[in-house]
DNA sequence: CAGCCGTGGAG
DNA sequence: TCTCCAAGGCT
């Protein structure tokens, strides 16, 4: 089991000093944070946060930076769509909800980007409201110290119903959950857990003996030679350049295979990251636009 | 729902 | 070196 005493108790000590943690942070710029630590560690999100948030501090700044100044600020996060969807997600709360980012989970789950561990992170962390927030730490910790298992198993609907019954009945549910994660990202890992420090007592999967499981053995993506790889070279070369770059200036960022470098750049173009000029060149999508 | 979508640090 | 994986979302 979890007890919010102790938990809350490790958390008030060490919890790590993140930005986005802060007192004065906007809601925006928490989704913000939410959007960028979406598959991507702490270590590289800070400093792009920082410098982000700092030169669009809104959605609106945000949204009328264009698509390809965001996409170019994403840098190399990971996942450029992320970067995208951001961007989308700024112009409907600029537009549509007066530039204030919507407090209800039902209404953050329909914008661009955000799916039901942000809406529900953005909801809690922003608005202090007690929903409860799963992410792959909430599960790991979960499923080690409530279920006795080494892991979770595949996401659920019941995951929510599970952490919903850990949830501190008053104003400490936001701090509890945030501490979960905590917990998950820093005591226990998926690798290397350090039960040797962890503040919970009580812990199923210590208590019983720390059992290893039938481990179905979940593999891991390849990343070499795919696709992925070829559209990283293809918007590292577009991010690299303010004009529009040639089709020859493509097609030497990935030289193996022609036709998967094809498929990669169409890929670019399905997604809205990448556009083709009226005389047969490349940019970020939104390159040109002009502000209103 | 399984597969796809980037990147780089750690062990 | 190579494997693992890090606050997911979308189709």
């Amino acid at each position: 089991m979890i007890d919010p005493e102790e938990l809350l108790g490790w958390y008030s000590v060490a919890q790590r000093d993140l930005p986005w943690r802060r007192p004065g942070v906007s809601a925006w710029q928490i989704l913000v944070s939410e959007f960028m630590l979406q598959q991507t560690p702490v270590a590289r999100v800070d400093p792009i946060w920082r410098d982000w948030v700092a030169r669009w501090p809104t959605p609106s700044a945000t949204a009328d930076a264009g698509a390809a100044a965001v996409v170019r600020a994403w840098g190399k996060l990971g996942y450029p769509r992320r970067a995208k969807r951001l961007h989308e997600c700024a112009e409907v709360i600029a537009t549509r909800y007066d530039d204030v980012v919507p407090d209800d989970v039902e209404t953050l789950l329909t914008l661009p980007g955000i799916g039901t561990y942000t809406a529900r992170a953005v909801a809690c962390f922003a608005y202090r409201q007690r929903v409860p927030v799963v992410d792959t730490n909430v599960r790991r910790v979960v499923a080690r110290a409530v279920h006795g298992l080494p892991d979770a198993g595949s996401p659920s609907r019941r995951d929510l119903e599970d952490v919903g019954a850990l949830l501190p009945d008053d104003e400490r549910a936001p701090v509890f959950s945030v501490a979960v994660m905590e917990l998950g990202a820093t005591v226990c890992t998926a690798r290397a857990p350090r039960c040797g420090v962890c503040p919970l007592s009580h812990c199923a999967w210590r208590a019983l003996g720390f059992p290893a499981g039938t481990a179905a053995p979940r593999r891991v993506q390849k990343y070499a030679g795919t696709d992925r790889q070829v559209r990283g070279r293809l918007l590292d070369v577009l991010r690299a350049s303010s004009s529009p770059v040639s089709r020859a200036d493509l097609d030497v960022a990935w030289t193996t295979d022609p036709a998967q470098r094809d498929r990669a750049l169409d890929s670019l173009l399905v997604d809205g990251l990448v556009e083709q000029t009226a005389d047969g060149r490349f940019a970020l999508c939104g390159e040109g636009d002009p502000l209103p």
